[in-house]
RNA sequence: GCGCCCGUAGUUCAGUUGGAUAGAACGACGGACUUCGGAUCCGUAGGUCGCGGGUUCGACUCCUGCCGGGCGCGCCA
């Protein structure tokens, strides 16, 4: 409807521009949009006043007579011009019937776009290294990356997640040295092996060593620490990342492919990469250092790339990771970042300009921490002294179908006040359970429709009805706005679009149950909202699956 | 000191090509169907959109100065 709508107000558009000698080529694009208010229809535009701008009309006299020149009929009942200059359009009631048709032709397709073309894109987060279980902050990353990655297949992307493994640096070294350490202290020889200064000392670090004597018994006891270390550093990484990628798939978040940043040494892509660099005149030397030349670029200072002592440093690693995404053809990279990184922006949009893609190719999505809370008030954490709360801990406190719906609800860079007590709650005040109940009371509905032996008529019959109460209209509304709220969550890769989505829809439902009986009514009447019940149910469901989150049948 | 983000109802937050009387949830207060799920619904109160200037027909939105909060500014990762 409202692309056909469009069209009309297009081609008056087009003929009113040239009446008052304006460029037809210049045209404001049509911005159809659902007003707030009921008596400013069902959909309204503000062209005229876009235009007005160029020509230097009155808005109100251009609004005038765009109304004039867009044809009567189509579903249309009226057509207004109010307020400085928008236009509005008043339909006529067949529109609904029309939306409510379109969702149950389409099914579980409907809102389903084309937009990516099948392009292909990567989406990177998590990526936490391997030296401690995940915690909170990184459950956020996860849930917006994994809800992003399934909004862009949504939007017709072809998309890959991938998980970054940061287990090349120091930091690996002093989860072996740690664990070692702990070992020994476990089999009361702690002089031995003093924990290292910067260690991790969480209690987790003791599991491990305790997993170590399970395995070894105290055979390492005897043997020079510097030997015994290459065990203790590769025991500890791969425990940790079987673990982080345990709680990841609890979390209902997958990856394609888990990616090691050692692998980017064994091939020798970081040397290759610096000399890719260097040729291109990206990268010089200075003070025995190897720096990336920022002159040009969008960052404010160079930076180094090998330090003098022949050690590359991150930024090296990470342009010749991007290097390799690049390579393996994705025409779009999405890194998902802790807020806290933003300063590497920057750097990092330049050096993929300097590998000779444009800066946009890479979209990096910056995730702001998350503010734990216990009844209101604030639940302490720090990661040095290694006291702080583990996803793992949340997802068995509150569950995953919460956890996600609450790491999503708010705009991924502000912050997240996440209160355990509220999400673990089962009432009106968790929007979560709201929404799977709106599902649920569907699906119950539906169910009692089947015992009462009540045959669904046609989808197509549901033309010829007329559907009259507010309620409806409101729902129906909601109904039609899904393909747009998935492109713009898509284009803005923002989750939290989606799950304001679903809570309205959600509600938009509970006020029609209530308002109006179902079944026992009127013959056509109970068929049309069954009709209109089941559509809600399918774009219900295809929310919470974008939102990776359970469309129960019961509760 | 420089840079990025933020400041909207008591609280937590929506609000992007600048648009109509700034929205929602929670909390508070008052109500609802003897039937399909009350984990629901309906209503009321609550605002100098941090403060001051500017741009214009029109500013929560754009520009600018200040105030307040967060984060970042390494041959760390």
């Amino acid at each position: 409807m409202a692309d056909s709508l469009k069209e009309s107000i297009r081609e008056a558009l087009v003929s009113c521009a040239s009446e008052m000698g304006a460029d037809p080529a210049s045209l404001p694009d049509v911005l159809l949009e659902r007003p707030k208010r009921e008596d400013q229809g069902d959909w309204s535009t503000n062209v005229a006043m876009q235009l007005a701008r160029s020509l230097k009309k009155n808005p109100r006299d251009v609004a005038a007579m765009l109304r004039d020149r867009i044809p009567d009929g189509k579903g249309i009942d009226r057509i207004e011009v109010a307020g400085p200059g928008f236009v509005n359009f008043f339909l006529t009631r067949s529109w609904m019937s029309d939306s409510v048709v379109t969702v149950l032709r389409e099914g579980a397709s409907y809102g389903r776009s084309d937009l990516g073309a099948g392009r292909r894109v990567q989406v990177e987060f998590v990526s936490a290294n391997p030296t401690g279980p995940l915690h909170v902050g990184h459950g956020r990353g996860a849930a917006v990356g994994d809800i992003v990655a399934r909004i862009l297949e949504f939007s017709g992307h072809s998309v890959e997640r991938e998980y970054y493994i940061n287990d090349a640096g120091l930091q690996m070294s002093i989860l072996g040295r740690s664990t070692q350490a702990r070992y020994f202290e476990l089999l009361g020889a702690a002089a031995t092996a003093p924990f290292p200064e910067d260690g991790y000392k969480g209690a987790y670090i003791y599991d491990l060593a305790k997993d170590v004597i399970t395995e070894k018994g105290e055979s390492l006891l005897s043997m020079p620490l510097a030997d015994s270390l290459p065990y203790f550093r590769q025991f500890a990484g791969d425990r940790i990342l079987a673990t982080i990628q345990t709680d990841l798939s609890d979390f209902g978040v997958r990856f394609d492919i888990w990616f090691s940043e050692k692998s980017l040494y064994v091939a020798d892509d970081v040397p290759k990469t610096m000399a890719f660099l260097k040729e291109r005149d990206y990268a010089f030397e200075q003070d025995g250092a190897l720096w990336f030349k920022t002159t040009g670029f969008t960052d404010e200072k160079d930076r180094v790339l090998i330090r003098s002592n022949g050690v590359p440093t991150y930024f090296a690693s990470d342009i010749t990771y991007h290097k390799n995404k690049f390579d393996r053809g994705f025409s779009r990279v999405i890194d998902i970042w802790g807020a806290d990184h933003h300063g590497y922006v920057p750097r990092m949009k330049a050096a993929v300009e300097a590998l000779g893609r444009d800066p946009d190719d890479l979209s990096v999505l910056l995730i702001q921490f998350v503010n734990l809370l216990r009844d209101g008030t604030p639940v302490a954490m720090s990661t040095r002294s290694g006291e702080f709360v583990t996803l793992r801990e949340v997802l068995d406190e509150v569950g995953v179908d919460a956890t996600r719906y609450f790491f999503v609800m708010r705009r991924s860079d502000s912050h997240l006040d996440f209160d355990l007590e509220l999400a673990k709650q089962q009432s009106n005040e968790n929007p979560v359970y709201y929404i799977q109940y709106a599902h649920a009371r569907i699906r119950s509905v539906l169910r009692e429709t089947e015992a009462r032996g009540v045959v669904l008529p046609d989808v197509e019959s549901l033309l010829e009805y007329e559907f009259a109460s507010e309620e409806e209209k409101r729902l129906i509304a909601c109904l039609d706005e899904f393909p747009k709220e998935v492109e713009k969550a898509s284009r803005e890769l923002a989750p939290h679009v989606i799950a304001s989505y679903a809570y309205s829809l959600a509600g938009a439902f509970h006020s029609f149950y209530n308002a109006h009986r179902i079944l026992g009514e009127e013959e056509a009447t109970m068929k049309s909202r069954l009709l209109l019940v089941r559509a809600t149910g399918i774009v219900l469901g295809s929310a919470l699956g974008l939102l990776g989150i359970a469309a129960p049948e019961r509760m």
